[in-house]
RNA sequence: GCCGAUGUAGCUCAGUUGGUCAGAGCAGCUGAUUUGUAAUCAGCUGGCCGGGGGUUCGAAUCCCUCCAUCGGCUCCA
């Protein structure tokens, strides 16, 4: 007998060899039906594997990663084998599973597969599901393993074996298919009821593009066929948010062939919202002691040559720009830092003036690869919320609990309550790729992770995700939609002071150089409005909202009430505006509350003579009639409520 | 940049195997209506069918090429 603990630390007596399914089954047959993995003793594995010897294990459902990760690579192998039942002679890359669903990169030979081919793919799918062939895992010699995939002359199997030195290989198989698998799977593939196959894609093998490109086909299944119906229902809440989609409707931002790709143009609307973000984080900047600057749009070469910026942007991104008699060359600025730097050297500084904190809304350049461009998220002149702090050693923790501060008041006028943290650090074997010496990282390390500690802040704390110049700390939200998007960061710089030999006269009357901390709350102003649109569907907190009440005249006859209601609220700074075209109540109200304002106020015969306003609040409709003052408080509450730092 | 797809009025889309195929709805304009909580009615104006080249008696439709967009790969704010 073996003793096997569970999570709740029940420990529980079996023979050997007992396998997980019948570890669940003696729970309960409930809990036999939902399992999908195990990890045993820290390693996660098949149920089907039997267990030797006594054992700390966790069973995993559905609603664990674990679980959905066995599930989604065995439909993986699963998409394989209907694959190649399909189109004989394919050739198979990898396909494992991923955060949502599974792709399998494969090279298609002379076949053309195409989306036009998913419905047939899917159907051959859901038919080898239903055979609920047993996957059997078997462990083989590398000899054997390369001598199948090299007479199969499938030299991406064969890549990676040659690769894997003193493991343990093992294959995976089902019904007829066979792959080269680390595992877990599923005990069968009937547990795959509804599959949807999402995309298809070149990929480079092994995302190296030097590499043959192989076609990448994305998908996703799930244990029930509902679940498939809501994960579709969430991609087409998904696509009516698309930033892209509600900037064009509400009239935010466009784009135009002749400007040219990923340069957004700002309406009137947009630029309103983008300037009440920016305003918004101004006034905390100044709360905080940065003090704005300004510089331009280009920089000599020999700027981004000292600030190295040239060695990484020069070669790939927009040439440089050269004057016309002396040919003296220019380039677009790809950052900001450079020229903050510039400033911070025009003056001597003292260990007295520190930190000094320079903050400007810095629009950069950077040459995006055509492919890449996406909505406002990825574009190539783009405005950072940039700010340089340039401080003592010492105070770098300091410094790093005040931009978290700032970091969170933004977040929480925001409504961004579900975030990560992630502390990027050196790998944990030094080696010599990072500048600044050991002693200065370790310095700068610490002072991030105290800070964090101090914040009590919940972090990830990644080795070896650093920039060559310093440790980072990154801020990653999570939309209504559950989608991650990175947005903030502080990042600690040795580099630049160094190379711009940026000095301050300490107390000991010697020179010494300071350090730099790059921070932008937003990251992009294009990047976190295109967040926020989809975060919010459109629908801006009332403080943010370009337009927050619209005045619905009933007819003409009150369409000067509606002017003396205008001018109320105007006098209140409150943004309204009269829909005074000659339409339906019912037609304004719906226009308006497809166009996302906030509050309707619908004003007629009742409301002239009692000096009110009825109230329709955006998407919950009618609110009853209140005074002008009422009505102009409530907006009042609201915006307070919201911006309360 | 690479792979794949797409590109028809401001927007969303129809246009069968090349032959009155240049259309619809919404938006816009004009007029009527004077309206009470999610679309009032009627009329009208919008397009060199992404650009260029080719095949053909004839091209939105077939071919080539460029551009842009979309989904990925790589990279990043």
């Amino acid at each position: 007998m073996i003793e096997i603990k569970l999570p709740d630390n029940s420990v529980k007596k079996y023979n050997e060899g007992v396998t997980g399914l019948e570890i669940a089954k003696s729970i309960s047959n409930s809990l036999a039906k939902e399992v999908l993995a195990i990890t045993v003793n820290g390693h996660l594995q098949d149920l089907t594997l039997p267990i030797e010897e006594d054992a700390d294990v966790k069973l995993h459902k559905w609603d664990d990663q674990e679980g959905r990760h066995a599930f989604w690579h065995s439909s993986a192998h699963l998409m394989a084998e209907a694959l190649e039942a399909i189109y004989p002679g394919i050739k198979l890359g990898i396909g494992p599973s991923i955060e949502n669903g599974f792709y399998y990169d494969i090279d298609p030979g002379e076949h053309n597969i195409s989306e036009n081919n998913f419905p047939e793919i899917e159907k051959k799918m859901i038919e080898l599901a239903r055979q609920k062939n047993r996957f059997s895992r078997k462990e083989v010699t590398s000899e054997e393993a390369l001598s199948r995939y090299k007479s199969e002359g499938n030299r991406y199997k064969t890549e990676l074996l040659e690769e894997m030195e003193n493991q343990t290989i093992t294959f995976y198989n089902h019904g007829n298919f066979s792959d080269l698998c680390r595992g877990p799977h599923l005990p069968d593939t009937g547990y795959i009821k509804a599959v949807k196959l999402l995309n298809i894609a070149g990929a480079y093998w092994r995302g190296n593009e030097k590499n043959k490109q192989l076609t990448r086909i994305y998908g996703i299944s799930f244990p029930k066929q509902k679940l498939l119906d809501e994960y579709l229902q969430m991609l087409e809440e998904a696509k009516k948010r698309d930033h892209r989609k509600l900037g064009r409707e509400l009239g935010l931002f466009t784009f135009s062939e002749k400007v040219g790709p990923g340069l957004p143009l700002w309406l009137p609307k947009g630029a309103q919202l983008r300037e009440r973000l920016e305003n918004f984080l101004r006034n905390v900047q100044v709360e905080y002691g940065y003090q704005p600057v300004l510089t331009p749009h280009i920089g000599h070469k020999e700027l981004y040559i000292t600030s190295g910026h040239y060695d990484k942007y020069g070669e790939s991104s927009f040439r440089p720009i050269s004057t016309p008699i002396e040919g003296e060359e220019f380039m677009l600025k790809p950052m900001n830092c450079p020229h903050h730097c510039e400033i911070y050297k025009s003056s001597p500084r003292s260990y007295k003036d520190l930190p000094i904190r320079y903050a400007e809304f810095g629009t950069v350049y950077r040459y995006e690869q055509s492919g890449e461009l996406h909505g406002l998220t990825r574009v190539r002149g783009f405005t950072q919320d940039d700010a340089h702090i340039f401080c003592r050693p010492d105070q770098l923790k300091d410094e790093f609990i005040k931009v978290i501060d700032i970091v969170f008041i933004i977040f929480n006028a925001l409504d961004f309550s579900d975030f990560e943290i992630q502390v990027s650090l050196r790998e944990k074997n030094g080696n010599d790729k990072y500048i600044g010496s050991d002693e200065n990282w370790e310095k700068a390390e610490n002072a991030i992770l105290e800070a964090t500690r101090e914040k009590g802040l919940e972090v990830k704390v990644v080795y070896g995700e650093a920039a060559f110049y310093g440790p980072k700390l990154d801020f990653m939200v999570k939309d209504a939609l559950g989608r991650n998007w990175q947005l903030g960061t502080i990042q600690v710089d040795y580099n630049l002071p160094e190379r711009f030999d940026l000095e301050y006269t300490g107390s000991d009357n010697l020179k010494h150089r300071p350090v730099m901390i790059h921070r932008a709350p937003f990251g992009s102003m294009e990047r976190f409005v295109a967040v926020m649109i989809e975060h919010t569907a459109g629908k801006f907190p009332l403080w943010l909202a370009p337009q927050q009440a619209v005045i619905i005249s009933v007819s003409e006859k009150f369409n000067v009430y509606a002017k003396k209601v205008s001018n109320f609220l105007n006098n209140y700074d409150i943004r309204a505006l009269i829909d005074d075209r000659n339409e339906k109540v019912g037609r304004k109200i719906r226009d308006n509350e497809m166009s996302r304002i906030p509050y309707l106020l619908i004003v007629g015969e009742k409301e002239e003579s009692e000096n009110t306003v009825s109230v329709r609040r955006q998407g919950e409709g009618d609110k009853g009639t209140m005074t002008l003052e009422q009505f102009a408080s409530l907006i009042k509450k609201e915006v307070k409520s919201q911006i309360k730092t």
